[in-house]
RNA sequence: GGGUCGCUAGCUCAGCGGUAGAGCAUCCGGCUUUUAACCGGCUGGUCCUGAGUUCGAAUCUCAGGCGACCCA
């Protein structure tokens, strides 16, 4: 009977079982909806590694759960196989791109099958493969018929390593590309972009519902949409030509204040503006303006520097002259790509005004408001308008509307709302990508390649030099075609989508997989959508999570599906972070294996102590830890266990090796605890409970039944998988320290079966193997969540905490269904109250039933 | 500069008006010729600071400190 926990074979044997059995084919949903628990499926690198394990093990575990729980689970898996590493790794090695992606597919796919993921494998898809992208391309088409996808020449961001143009969202706050980390360039390009613009005021409107998602991701999207609300005023230019310059302010109550207006830098209108004696300076600021990113030139601090064109405009609400400047800090695809200089009131104007002597008129008074104006600030607050004519004494709510109405009747004014958020650019100059599906003919423009003709695949084995250009230029066969309209010679387009595209509706595919006639049927789409669990990572808080929302919109609007949201729960997993040793004078990483003693680590070269770091796993830190490794070591269970446990499923976790070894230990004593009681088990069949219970028993049932409260709330409520298994090791130290000799055999078995059934979503292999040894004849994620038995947290007696003036003074036992003068009686009567009172009559007593008797004395 | 979140045992975290808890680590003891050991037990806390509300504050309020993230 001394058998030895070895997870290896047991697990293997489970999989093997559970595979055969086909147990994690989705079942149809008998009635209403199924439960669709959703992981943000991986780029298949090839590896697969800590951060990808800690999110497809919450969601198992989830989805165990509530498959235990009598639900019809969808619990699906696929790859984001489109994407630069497959190109990079075919212009490096000379290898297929697409041969190299499904190697790497194949080998994730069996590493992900050793942790005991209950994933249904036959809705698997690959977003490169064929029968996908068809139906990507088709998608696409649909937004084209609905005027969504539309092509124009724009600025673009171009990432100079991946040779690429990039989305807005794609640029980080330093103007570096989320993939490459390379400064970002401005071009001028013909594009294809989704406007996603059109859907900004749904797109914000909608994150109120998303009561499942974390507020701050709510918030991130709310800051990155940007609603603005304003007004555009126009001004004449002075010359009497009738020429108008329309700008966007959010501040028109500030509209006295102006003292310039501005315009970006490639504003059409600043060639016909500029005077003769100035267009060469004004040319050359430009060519300068065109190398920096948004981010550079926008931001508060740092000198704002611009050119006067020569020109004048007046201010319509005073008839001041305003000179025209053009200056870095203005966008041209903001707004109206023009903007009205009030020096006093906005940073940035007053940085610029600063620069070039330009006038500062204060027009919003507040306290403060003079003095850090004087002291070369802008005032930026509200407050009440002065210097502005009839509009003194208003505060600064009421006179933007005041003004803008006045504007609006006298025709230089209209109230308006704008959008930071930009229409997403979908082009890129790459090969390993959705081809995007159109013809460009001289003559009929645009054309769609007809849908029976899809996919547009991409031409394989061909010559990645990976130098300019995209790679598909260059293929004439491949390029050169009929057009579809007319039937003269045309051109593919040979850009590909961003692979964001590909992601931003593979989870309507999951619902109905195999479908050829459409990408997915309203039917099965409306069986399981939205998505009641979503897990994945924070860095897709604007990214992928906005686009897909724009997507199922999108898709609602062209009558495809009937869902508004594609993801009611969102949960955003931490990083999980390695220990890392770190030179502070250098900066320079050092392996763990090169540093010696881990208690007092020192630089191998110059023997200077290292700084022990937890930071994000990665390869050029020498801090991560091989899933494999540790499954191999300790088996699934042991690092599902480990990386539930250590953390809250949204923080980040620090891996730390001798906190896997505790809970390796603890599924060892859940074994021998199994172990000792089975020879009083032969079989699981619920049997006659004597009554009264004995105290053992009781306090057992008590704790059978507390666990099973526990853990269904952190399951089912908050995602809490951390405190559930806490819970679990509560019960079994309950059960151990109790002793399984002093239990009733009807309650022994309540106890172990249930706390086999609580443990089976996190240590799903044990937990089966255990099962059976107990005589369980069915898989123990069949048999059905444990039921709470409200009456058994009920207590006969309990201790009722004594206090003197609010300080706990003791404790004594009383009848748990004791009243609050019986309470308040006994409490005076016990020796605590006489030790503490001394004899005086207390002044005031707070009676709480259950708790405690409070003496103020 | 603004916002959000956090600060509880050495570490990671529970508790969110009513006796401060868990796991790991530490320490002690036992068992076993141990190398993935195992078992039992004991330690360990100005609940970031200060003020307020309350019979009673880790928990609520305010102010401050430190840290993380987001926005500008």
């Amino acid at each position: 009977m001394n058998s030895r926990y070895s997870p290896a074979d047991l697990e293997q044997r489970w999989q093997t079982t559970w595979r055969s059995e086909g147990f994690d084919i989705t079942p149809e949903p008998r009635e209403g909806k199924g439960f669709y628990a959703l992981s943000m499926f991986p780029y298949p690198s090839g590896t697969l590694h800590m951060g990808h394990v800690r999110n497809y093990v919450i969601t198992d575990v989830i989805a165990r759960m509530q498959r235990m729980r009598g639900r019809a689970v969808l619990h699906p898996m696929g790859w984001d196989a489109f994407g630069l590493p497959a190109e990079n790794a075919a212009i490096e090695r000379n290898v297929d791109p697409g041969d190299w992606t499904d190697r790497n597919i194949d080998q994730m796919r069996s590493q992900l099958d050793r942790l005991g993921l209950s994933i249904d494998w036959d809705r698997e898809q690959a977003t490169c493969h064929g029968d996908y992208y068809r139906w990507t391309q088709w998608l696409f088409l649909e937004l084209f018929d609905g005027g969504l996808a539309y092509r124009k020449n724009a600025t673009v961001n171009w990432d100079p390593v991946d040779q690429t143009v990039l989305a807005n969202e794609q640029v980080d706050a330093d103007g570096r590309s989320w993939r490459s980390g390379a400064l970002v360039e401005q071009r001028q390009l013909n594009q294809w972009f989704l406007r996603i613009t059109q859907y900004a005021e749904a797109l914000l409107g909608d994150l109120d519902q998303l009561s499942g998602w974390p507020e701050r991701v709510r918030t991130m999207q709310a800051n990155w949409i940007g609603r603005s609300e304003g007004a555009l005023i126009r001004f004449q230019l002075s010359s009497g030509s009738g020429t108008i310059i329309t700008a966007f302010t959010t501040r028109p109550d500030t509209l006295a204040g102006a003292s310039y207006v501005v315009l970006a830098p490639d504003h059409p209108m600043v060639e016909n503006l500029t005077t003769e004696d100035r267009q060469e300076s004004i040319q050359a600021f430009q060519a300068e303006v065109a190398r920096l990113s948004a981010q550079e030139r926008t931001s508060d601090d740092g000198p704002k520097r611009g050119v006067f064109t020569g020109a004048t405009a007046l201010n319509p609400i005073n008839g001041k002259l305003l000179p025209i400047w053009i200056a870095d800090y203005v966008l041209a695809d903001y707004g109206t790509g023009a903007v009205m200089g009030v020096p006093a009131h906005d940073q940035r104007d007053r940085r610029f005004a600063q620069s070039y002597g330009l006038p500062v008129q204060q027009v919003i008074d507040a306290e403060g408001a003079a003095a850090s104006i004087a002291e070369g600030e802008a005032w930026t607050e509200s407050g009440v308008l002065i210097h502005s004519g009839e509009f003194d004494g208003l505060n600064s709510i009421e006179a933007k509307e005041r003004i803008t109405r006045r504007g609006e009747q006298q025709g230089w004014a209209e109230a308006k709302v704008t959008y930071r958020l930009r229409d997403w650019l979908i082009s890129r100059q790459r090969y390993w990508g959705c081809p995007i599906p159109i013809i460009h003919c001289p003559s009929c423009g645009s054309v769609p390649v007809p849908r029976d003709e899809l996919p547009v695949e991409l031409p394989r084995g061909i010559d990645l030099s990976g130098k300019g250009g995209s790679p598909l230029d260059q293929q004439e066969d491949w390029v050169n075609v009929p057009c579809p309209t007319c039937g003269e010679p045309a051109k593919r387009e040979t850009d590909t989508m961003d692979t964001f595209m590909c992601s931003s509706w593979y989870f309507l595919r999951f619902a109905d997989p195999h479908n050829t006639e459409l990408p997915f049927s309203r039917e099965a789409v409306n069986r399981w959508l939205p998505v009641q669990q979503y897990v994945g990572g924070i860095e897709h808080a604007i990214l992928h999570l906005l686009y897909a929302r724009f997507f199922t919109k999108a898709l609602r609007d062209r009558g495809l599906i009937d869902v508004a949201e594609p993801f009611d729960r969102l949960l955003t997993q931490g990083m999980v972070q390695g220990t890392t040793y770190r030179n502070p004078s250098t900066g320079k990483y050092v392996a763990p294996a090169d540093v010696g003693d881990p208690e007092s680590p020192a630089d191998p070269t110059s023997g200077e102590p290292l700084e022990v770091l937890f930071e994000k796993m990665s390869k050029s830190k020498y801090n991560g830890v091989d899933p494999s490794a540790v499954i191999d070591r300790y088996g699934a269970d042991t690092a599902r266990m480990f990386i539930l446990f250590k953390a809250p499923p949204e923080k980040d976790l620090e891996w730390d090796d001798a906190d896997v070894e505790g809970q390796f230990r603890f599924l060892q004593r859940i074994w021998r605890l199994v172990e000792s009681a089975s020879t009083r088990i032969e079989s699981l069949k619920p049997e006659e409970r004597p009554e009264p219970l004995p105290e053992s028993d009781t306090t057992v049932r008590r704790a059978t039944h507390l666990a099973i409260e526990a853990v269904s709330e952190d399951l089912e409520d908050e995602i809490q998988l951390n405190t559930a298994i806490a819970e679990l090791m509560k019960l079994t130290n309950a059960i151990t320290s109790v002793g399984v000799a002093e239990l009733s055999t009807s309650v022994l078995k309540e106890a172990l079966s249930t706390l086999l059934r609580l443990l089976a979503p996190f240590a799903p292999h044990l937990a089966e193997e255990l099962w059976h040894q107990l005589g369980g004849t069915t898989s123990v994620h069949r048999v059905g969540w444990p039921e709470l038995d409200p009456s058994a947290l009920i207590q006969d007696s309990v201790d009722l905490v004594i206090q003197i003036k609010g300080k706990v003074r003791g404790t004594i036992q009383v009848p748990a269904d004791a009243d609050k003068a019986q309470l308040e009686a006994l409490a005076l009567a016990s020796d605590v109250a006489a030790k503490w009172l001394e004899g005086q009559t207390p002044r005031r007593v707070i009676v709480v039933p259950g708790k405690l008797v409070n003496f103020v004395p």
